[in-house]
DNA sequence: GATGAATGAGCTTTCATTCAT
DNA sequence: AATGAATGAAAGCTCATTCAT
């Protein structure tokens, strides 16, 4: 196991329960741990709770001791992925606030992806594939979290947008970021680079965002397409 | 496919082995039939080879006559209902080869939408879930399937895309549309309707295929992909 | 197993139904009186759907084909010894209808003892004592299931019977004579023969039904008494 | 019991070891409560090792310190509870030495109804269930703590007993007394109340005692018990 | 002594698969 | 060919017990 008293020193004066709640930690980290390894490199269909322990390098007994079923695991693995993921997401979503959406676009899709890539089971397939998940979690999802934060970009870069309703536009953005992301990591096939597919799907989604809503309507996006067209 | 030239023993001038046959062919769909309706209504975990036997009103010895394995049911399910609905996919493309992009693009999108939320299950989850399928699934894809219609139909396209590299841009619009279908099925939140999301995601796929690629340029655009086509 | 076409002869015209169901039926009983047995001999915690599986001769998953799970077993185990024993209570109850009192009371107190003894176990001890069988069974009792021929019999000695209140004394025989018959099994020692225990126990019973219900009041009864005592 | 003589060494003159014995025998009781109350009001199924600990305020680690395994906490809750209750009893039978048995019986019959139904689930079920303390029990019985009382009871009223064999007279009344309360405590149905039952299963056991063994033979009964006990 | 995290044998139950009929 | 009873490996989970702190 992972040494318990590693901080100790820190608190040796403190109570008894400093090194028992970091060794549960440890423990609980452990089996989340060894879940993920689990899906991600062998299969969901893998992740038995004898075999989540025996990777975690704990007994079955002491998986239950701090998970009341199998489902808690997953759960538990889905949250913190979830939490943590968009924690990092936010916070480069933040800090490209003030950057034109033609730049702040590769870099958010490269996050997400590398996000995705690293967690892609977790985030796209658990939750929704696990019948007896699916209930409880249909808000823990990637997008609740951000929804604010990515709210708020896109109301910060609201005059380069033309589509009308804003909502519309965050909600198809990410069903064509995470969508586009999704299926890259599932199609094996490397049939286009990382960086080309971060730079054409970022492409996709700004001009989605910046031409008219309406190509037939609005005059001045019709002449762009117009000399585009001829 | 388990009897891949049944049809053609059916026009064998009426033996007695073409109603055997026929009632082979009826049982194996009747088991298939009950495998997506298992899968799709009450989820895969659902789908015991028992339960299908059951749905399908055979018993479980004759279900084990016609597929060796519970993962043989799974394959064909697959493969048939892939065959299906490519097939007609393909055929609305050669249909619509001839209209604008800016037409076709919402009637694609809207066929391949019905399509997936009729065999969203089949045709997206199961084969990436299933780890002991994926390796043998790798091209019993409908990108696979659809591949060369949907490279005749952009090559049809051809003048008023703006990507340089055609390939990418078929790859690309896959991701974008399958990946945006595929996240708005799964988001049981009837955010957008419907038609919005057509709407919506073919406008985002023309203007992806008929913008510049560089989205700063002006007009310029227009003469790179000139000299790019020239 | 036990050899499926024992009367296979009888039925050889008939459906391929019935040695189906002979099969069946001989599993069954396999397993209930695996069950007993096990409960009878060892006790109700080596009552293990395994071992009794292995005991009755049959694989773990054919238990389970034939019971949802424990509890139904056990449930089918005292449900059909409780059929059996009190089909043959009744039987003799009616059959010693005409005898007096006396005479019918220690015939019955024996066949209860012998019932009890060849089903101690199921009869007194499980019902009760597994939680989750009580409210289920809590008319599922000898008792209940004796009650209209128990009641045939009293009535049919109503004259004998001083207890003014028949409902009364028939409730506080079943307690004293199951009761008593109950500990008595319980008690290992033998510090009294049966047929002591048996005449013991019936002439109990019968002076309680015959002597008049209250000792004070009766002057018929009194005499009695006050002879006794003197 | 775990501590034999805790009372003995209370008056050892306040050594620093009595605050320590006292925390000790605190412990005890307090697992030994939590084991009762557990039993009787959830079912034995219930009374794990560890809801025992939490349920008596301890860690695990401490019932093991004072119970080497899971059954020496039954083992002792039986044996306190059997002291207890026998001690009460005692105490009554030996102050109602002097009345009749018409008088006598029903308060002795109340008052075991009264310990049953405290202790119901210790005095009756446990020791004969569990079968791995079946063995070490045999003689752990209130009929075994009382038998010298009892005796000295019966022997009392010998003159009023008209039963030959006052060994049998005894044994056959604690069969019919403690039978009759075990199944009116386990028949949840309140067909009979608690007083008229007292008073039929009094009246029962006092006529089973008092009446001639010949119910057949009119006065000549009393003339037998005479010459019986000459 | 006291704590409670950790252990693991063993229980109930499921389900893909086989095979006698 | 068709049936469905039977199989048994393996899953999820419990709980008496141990042991480092």
């Amino acid at each position: 196991m992972i040494e318990p008293d590693l901080t100790a020193s820190e608190t040796d004066a403190g109570t008894r329960k400093v090194p028992t709640q970091l060794r549960a930690r440890a423990t609980v980290d452990a089996i989340l741990q060894a879940a993920e390894s689990i899906v991600t490199h062998k299969g969901y269909e893998y992740a038995t709770t004898n075999y989540i322990a025996k990777v975690a390098g704990v007994s079955i007994g002491t998986v239950y001791q701090y998970f009341p079923k199998k489902e808690a695991i997953i759960r538990a693995l889905i949250e913190s992925t979830i939490i943590n993921s968009c924690a990092k997401m936010r916070e480069q979503l933040l800090a490209d606030l003030h950057k034109p959406l033609a730049h702040a676009m590769p870099l958010h899709v490269a996050l997400r992806l590398k996000m995705h890539r690293a967690h892609s089971l977790v985030l796209l397939r658990l939750p929704k594939n696990i019948t007896k998940l699916s209930t409880a979690h249909e808000q823990l999802t990637p997008e609740t979290f951000l929804y604010t934060t990515i709210h708020a970009f896109f109301n910060h870069h609201r005059e380069e947008i033309m589509v009308e309703n804003l909502e519309t536009a965050i909600l198809v953005c990410e069903y064509l970021v995470v969508g586009a992301i999704s299926r890259y990591l599932q199609d094996g096939s490397q049939k286009i680079t990382e960086e080309e597919f971060i730079e054409q799907v970022s492409a996709a989604t700004v001009r989605y965002l910046t031409s008219s809503s309406n190509p037939h309507a609005k005059p001045v996006t019709r002449d762009q397409k117009i000399i585009a067209k001829s």
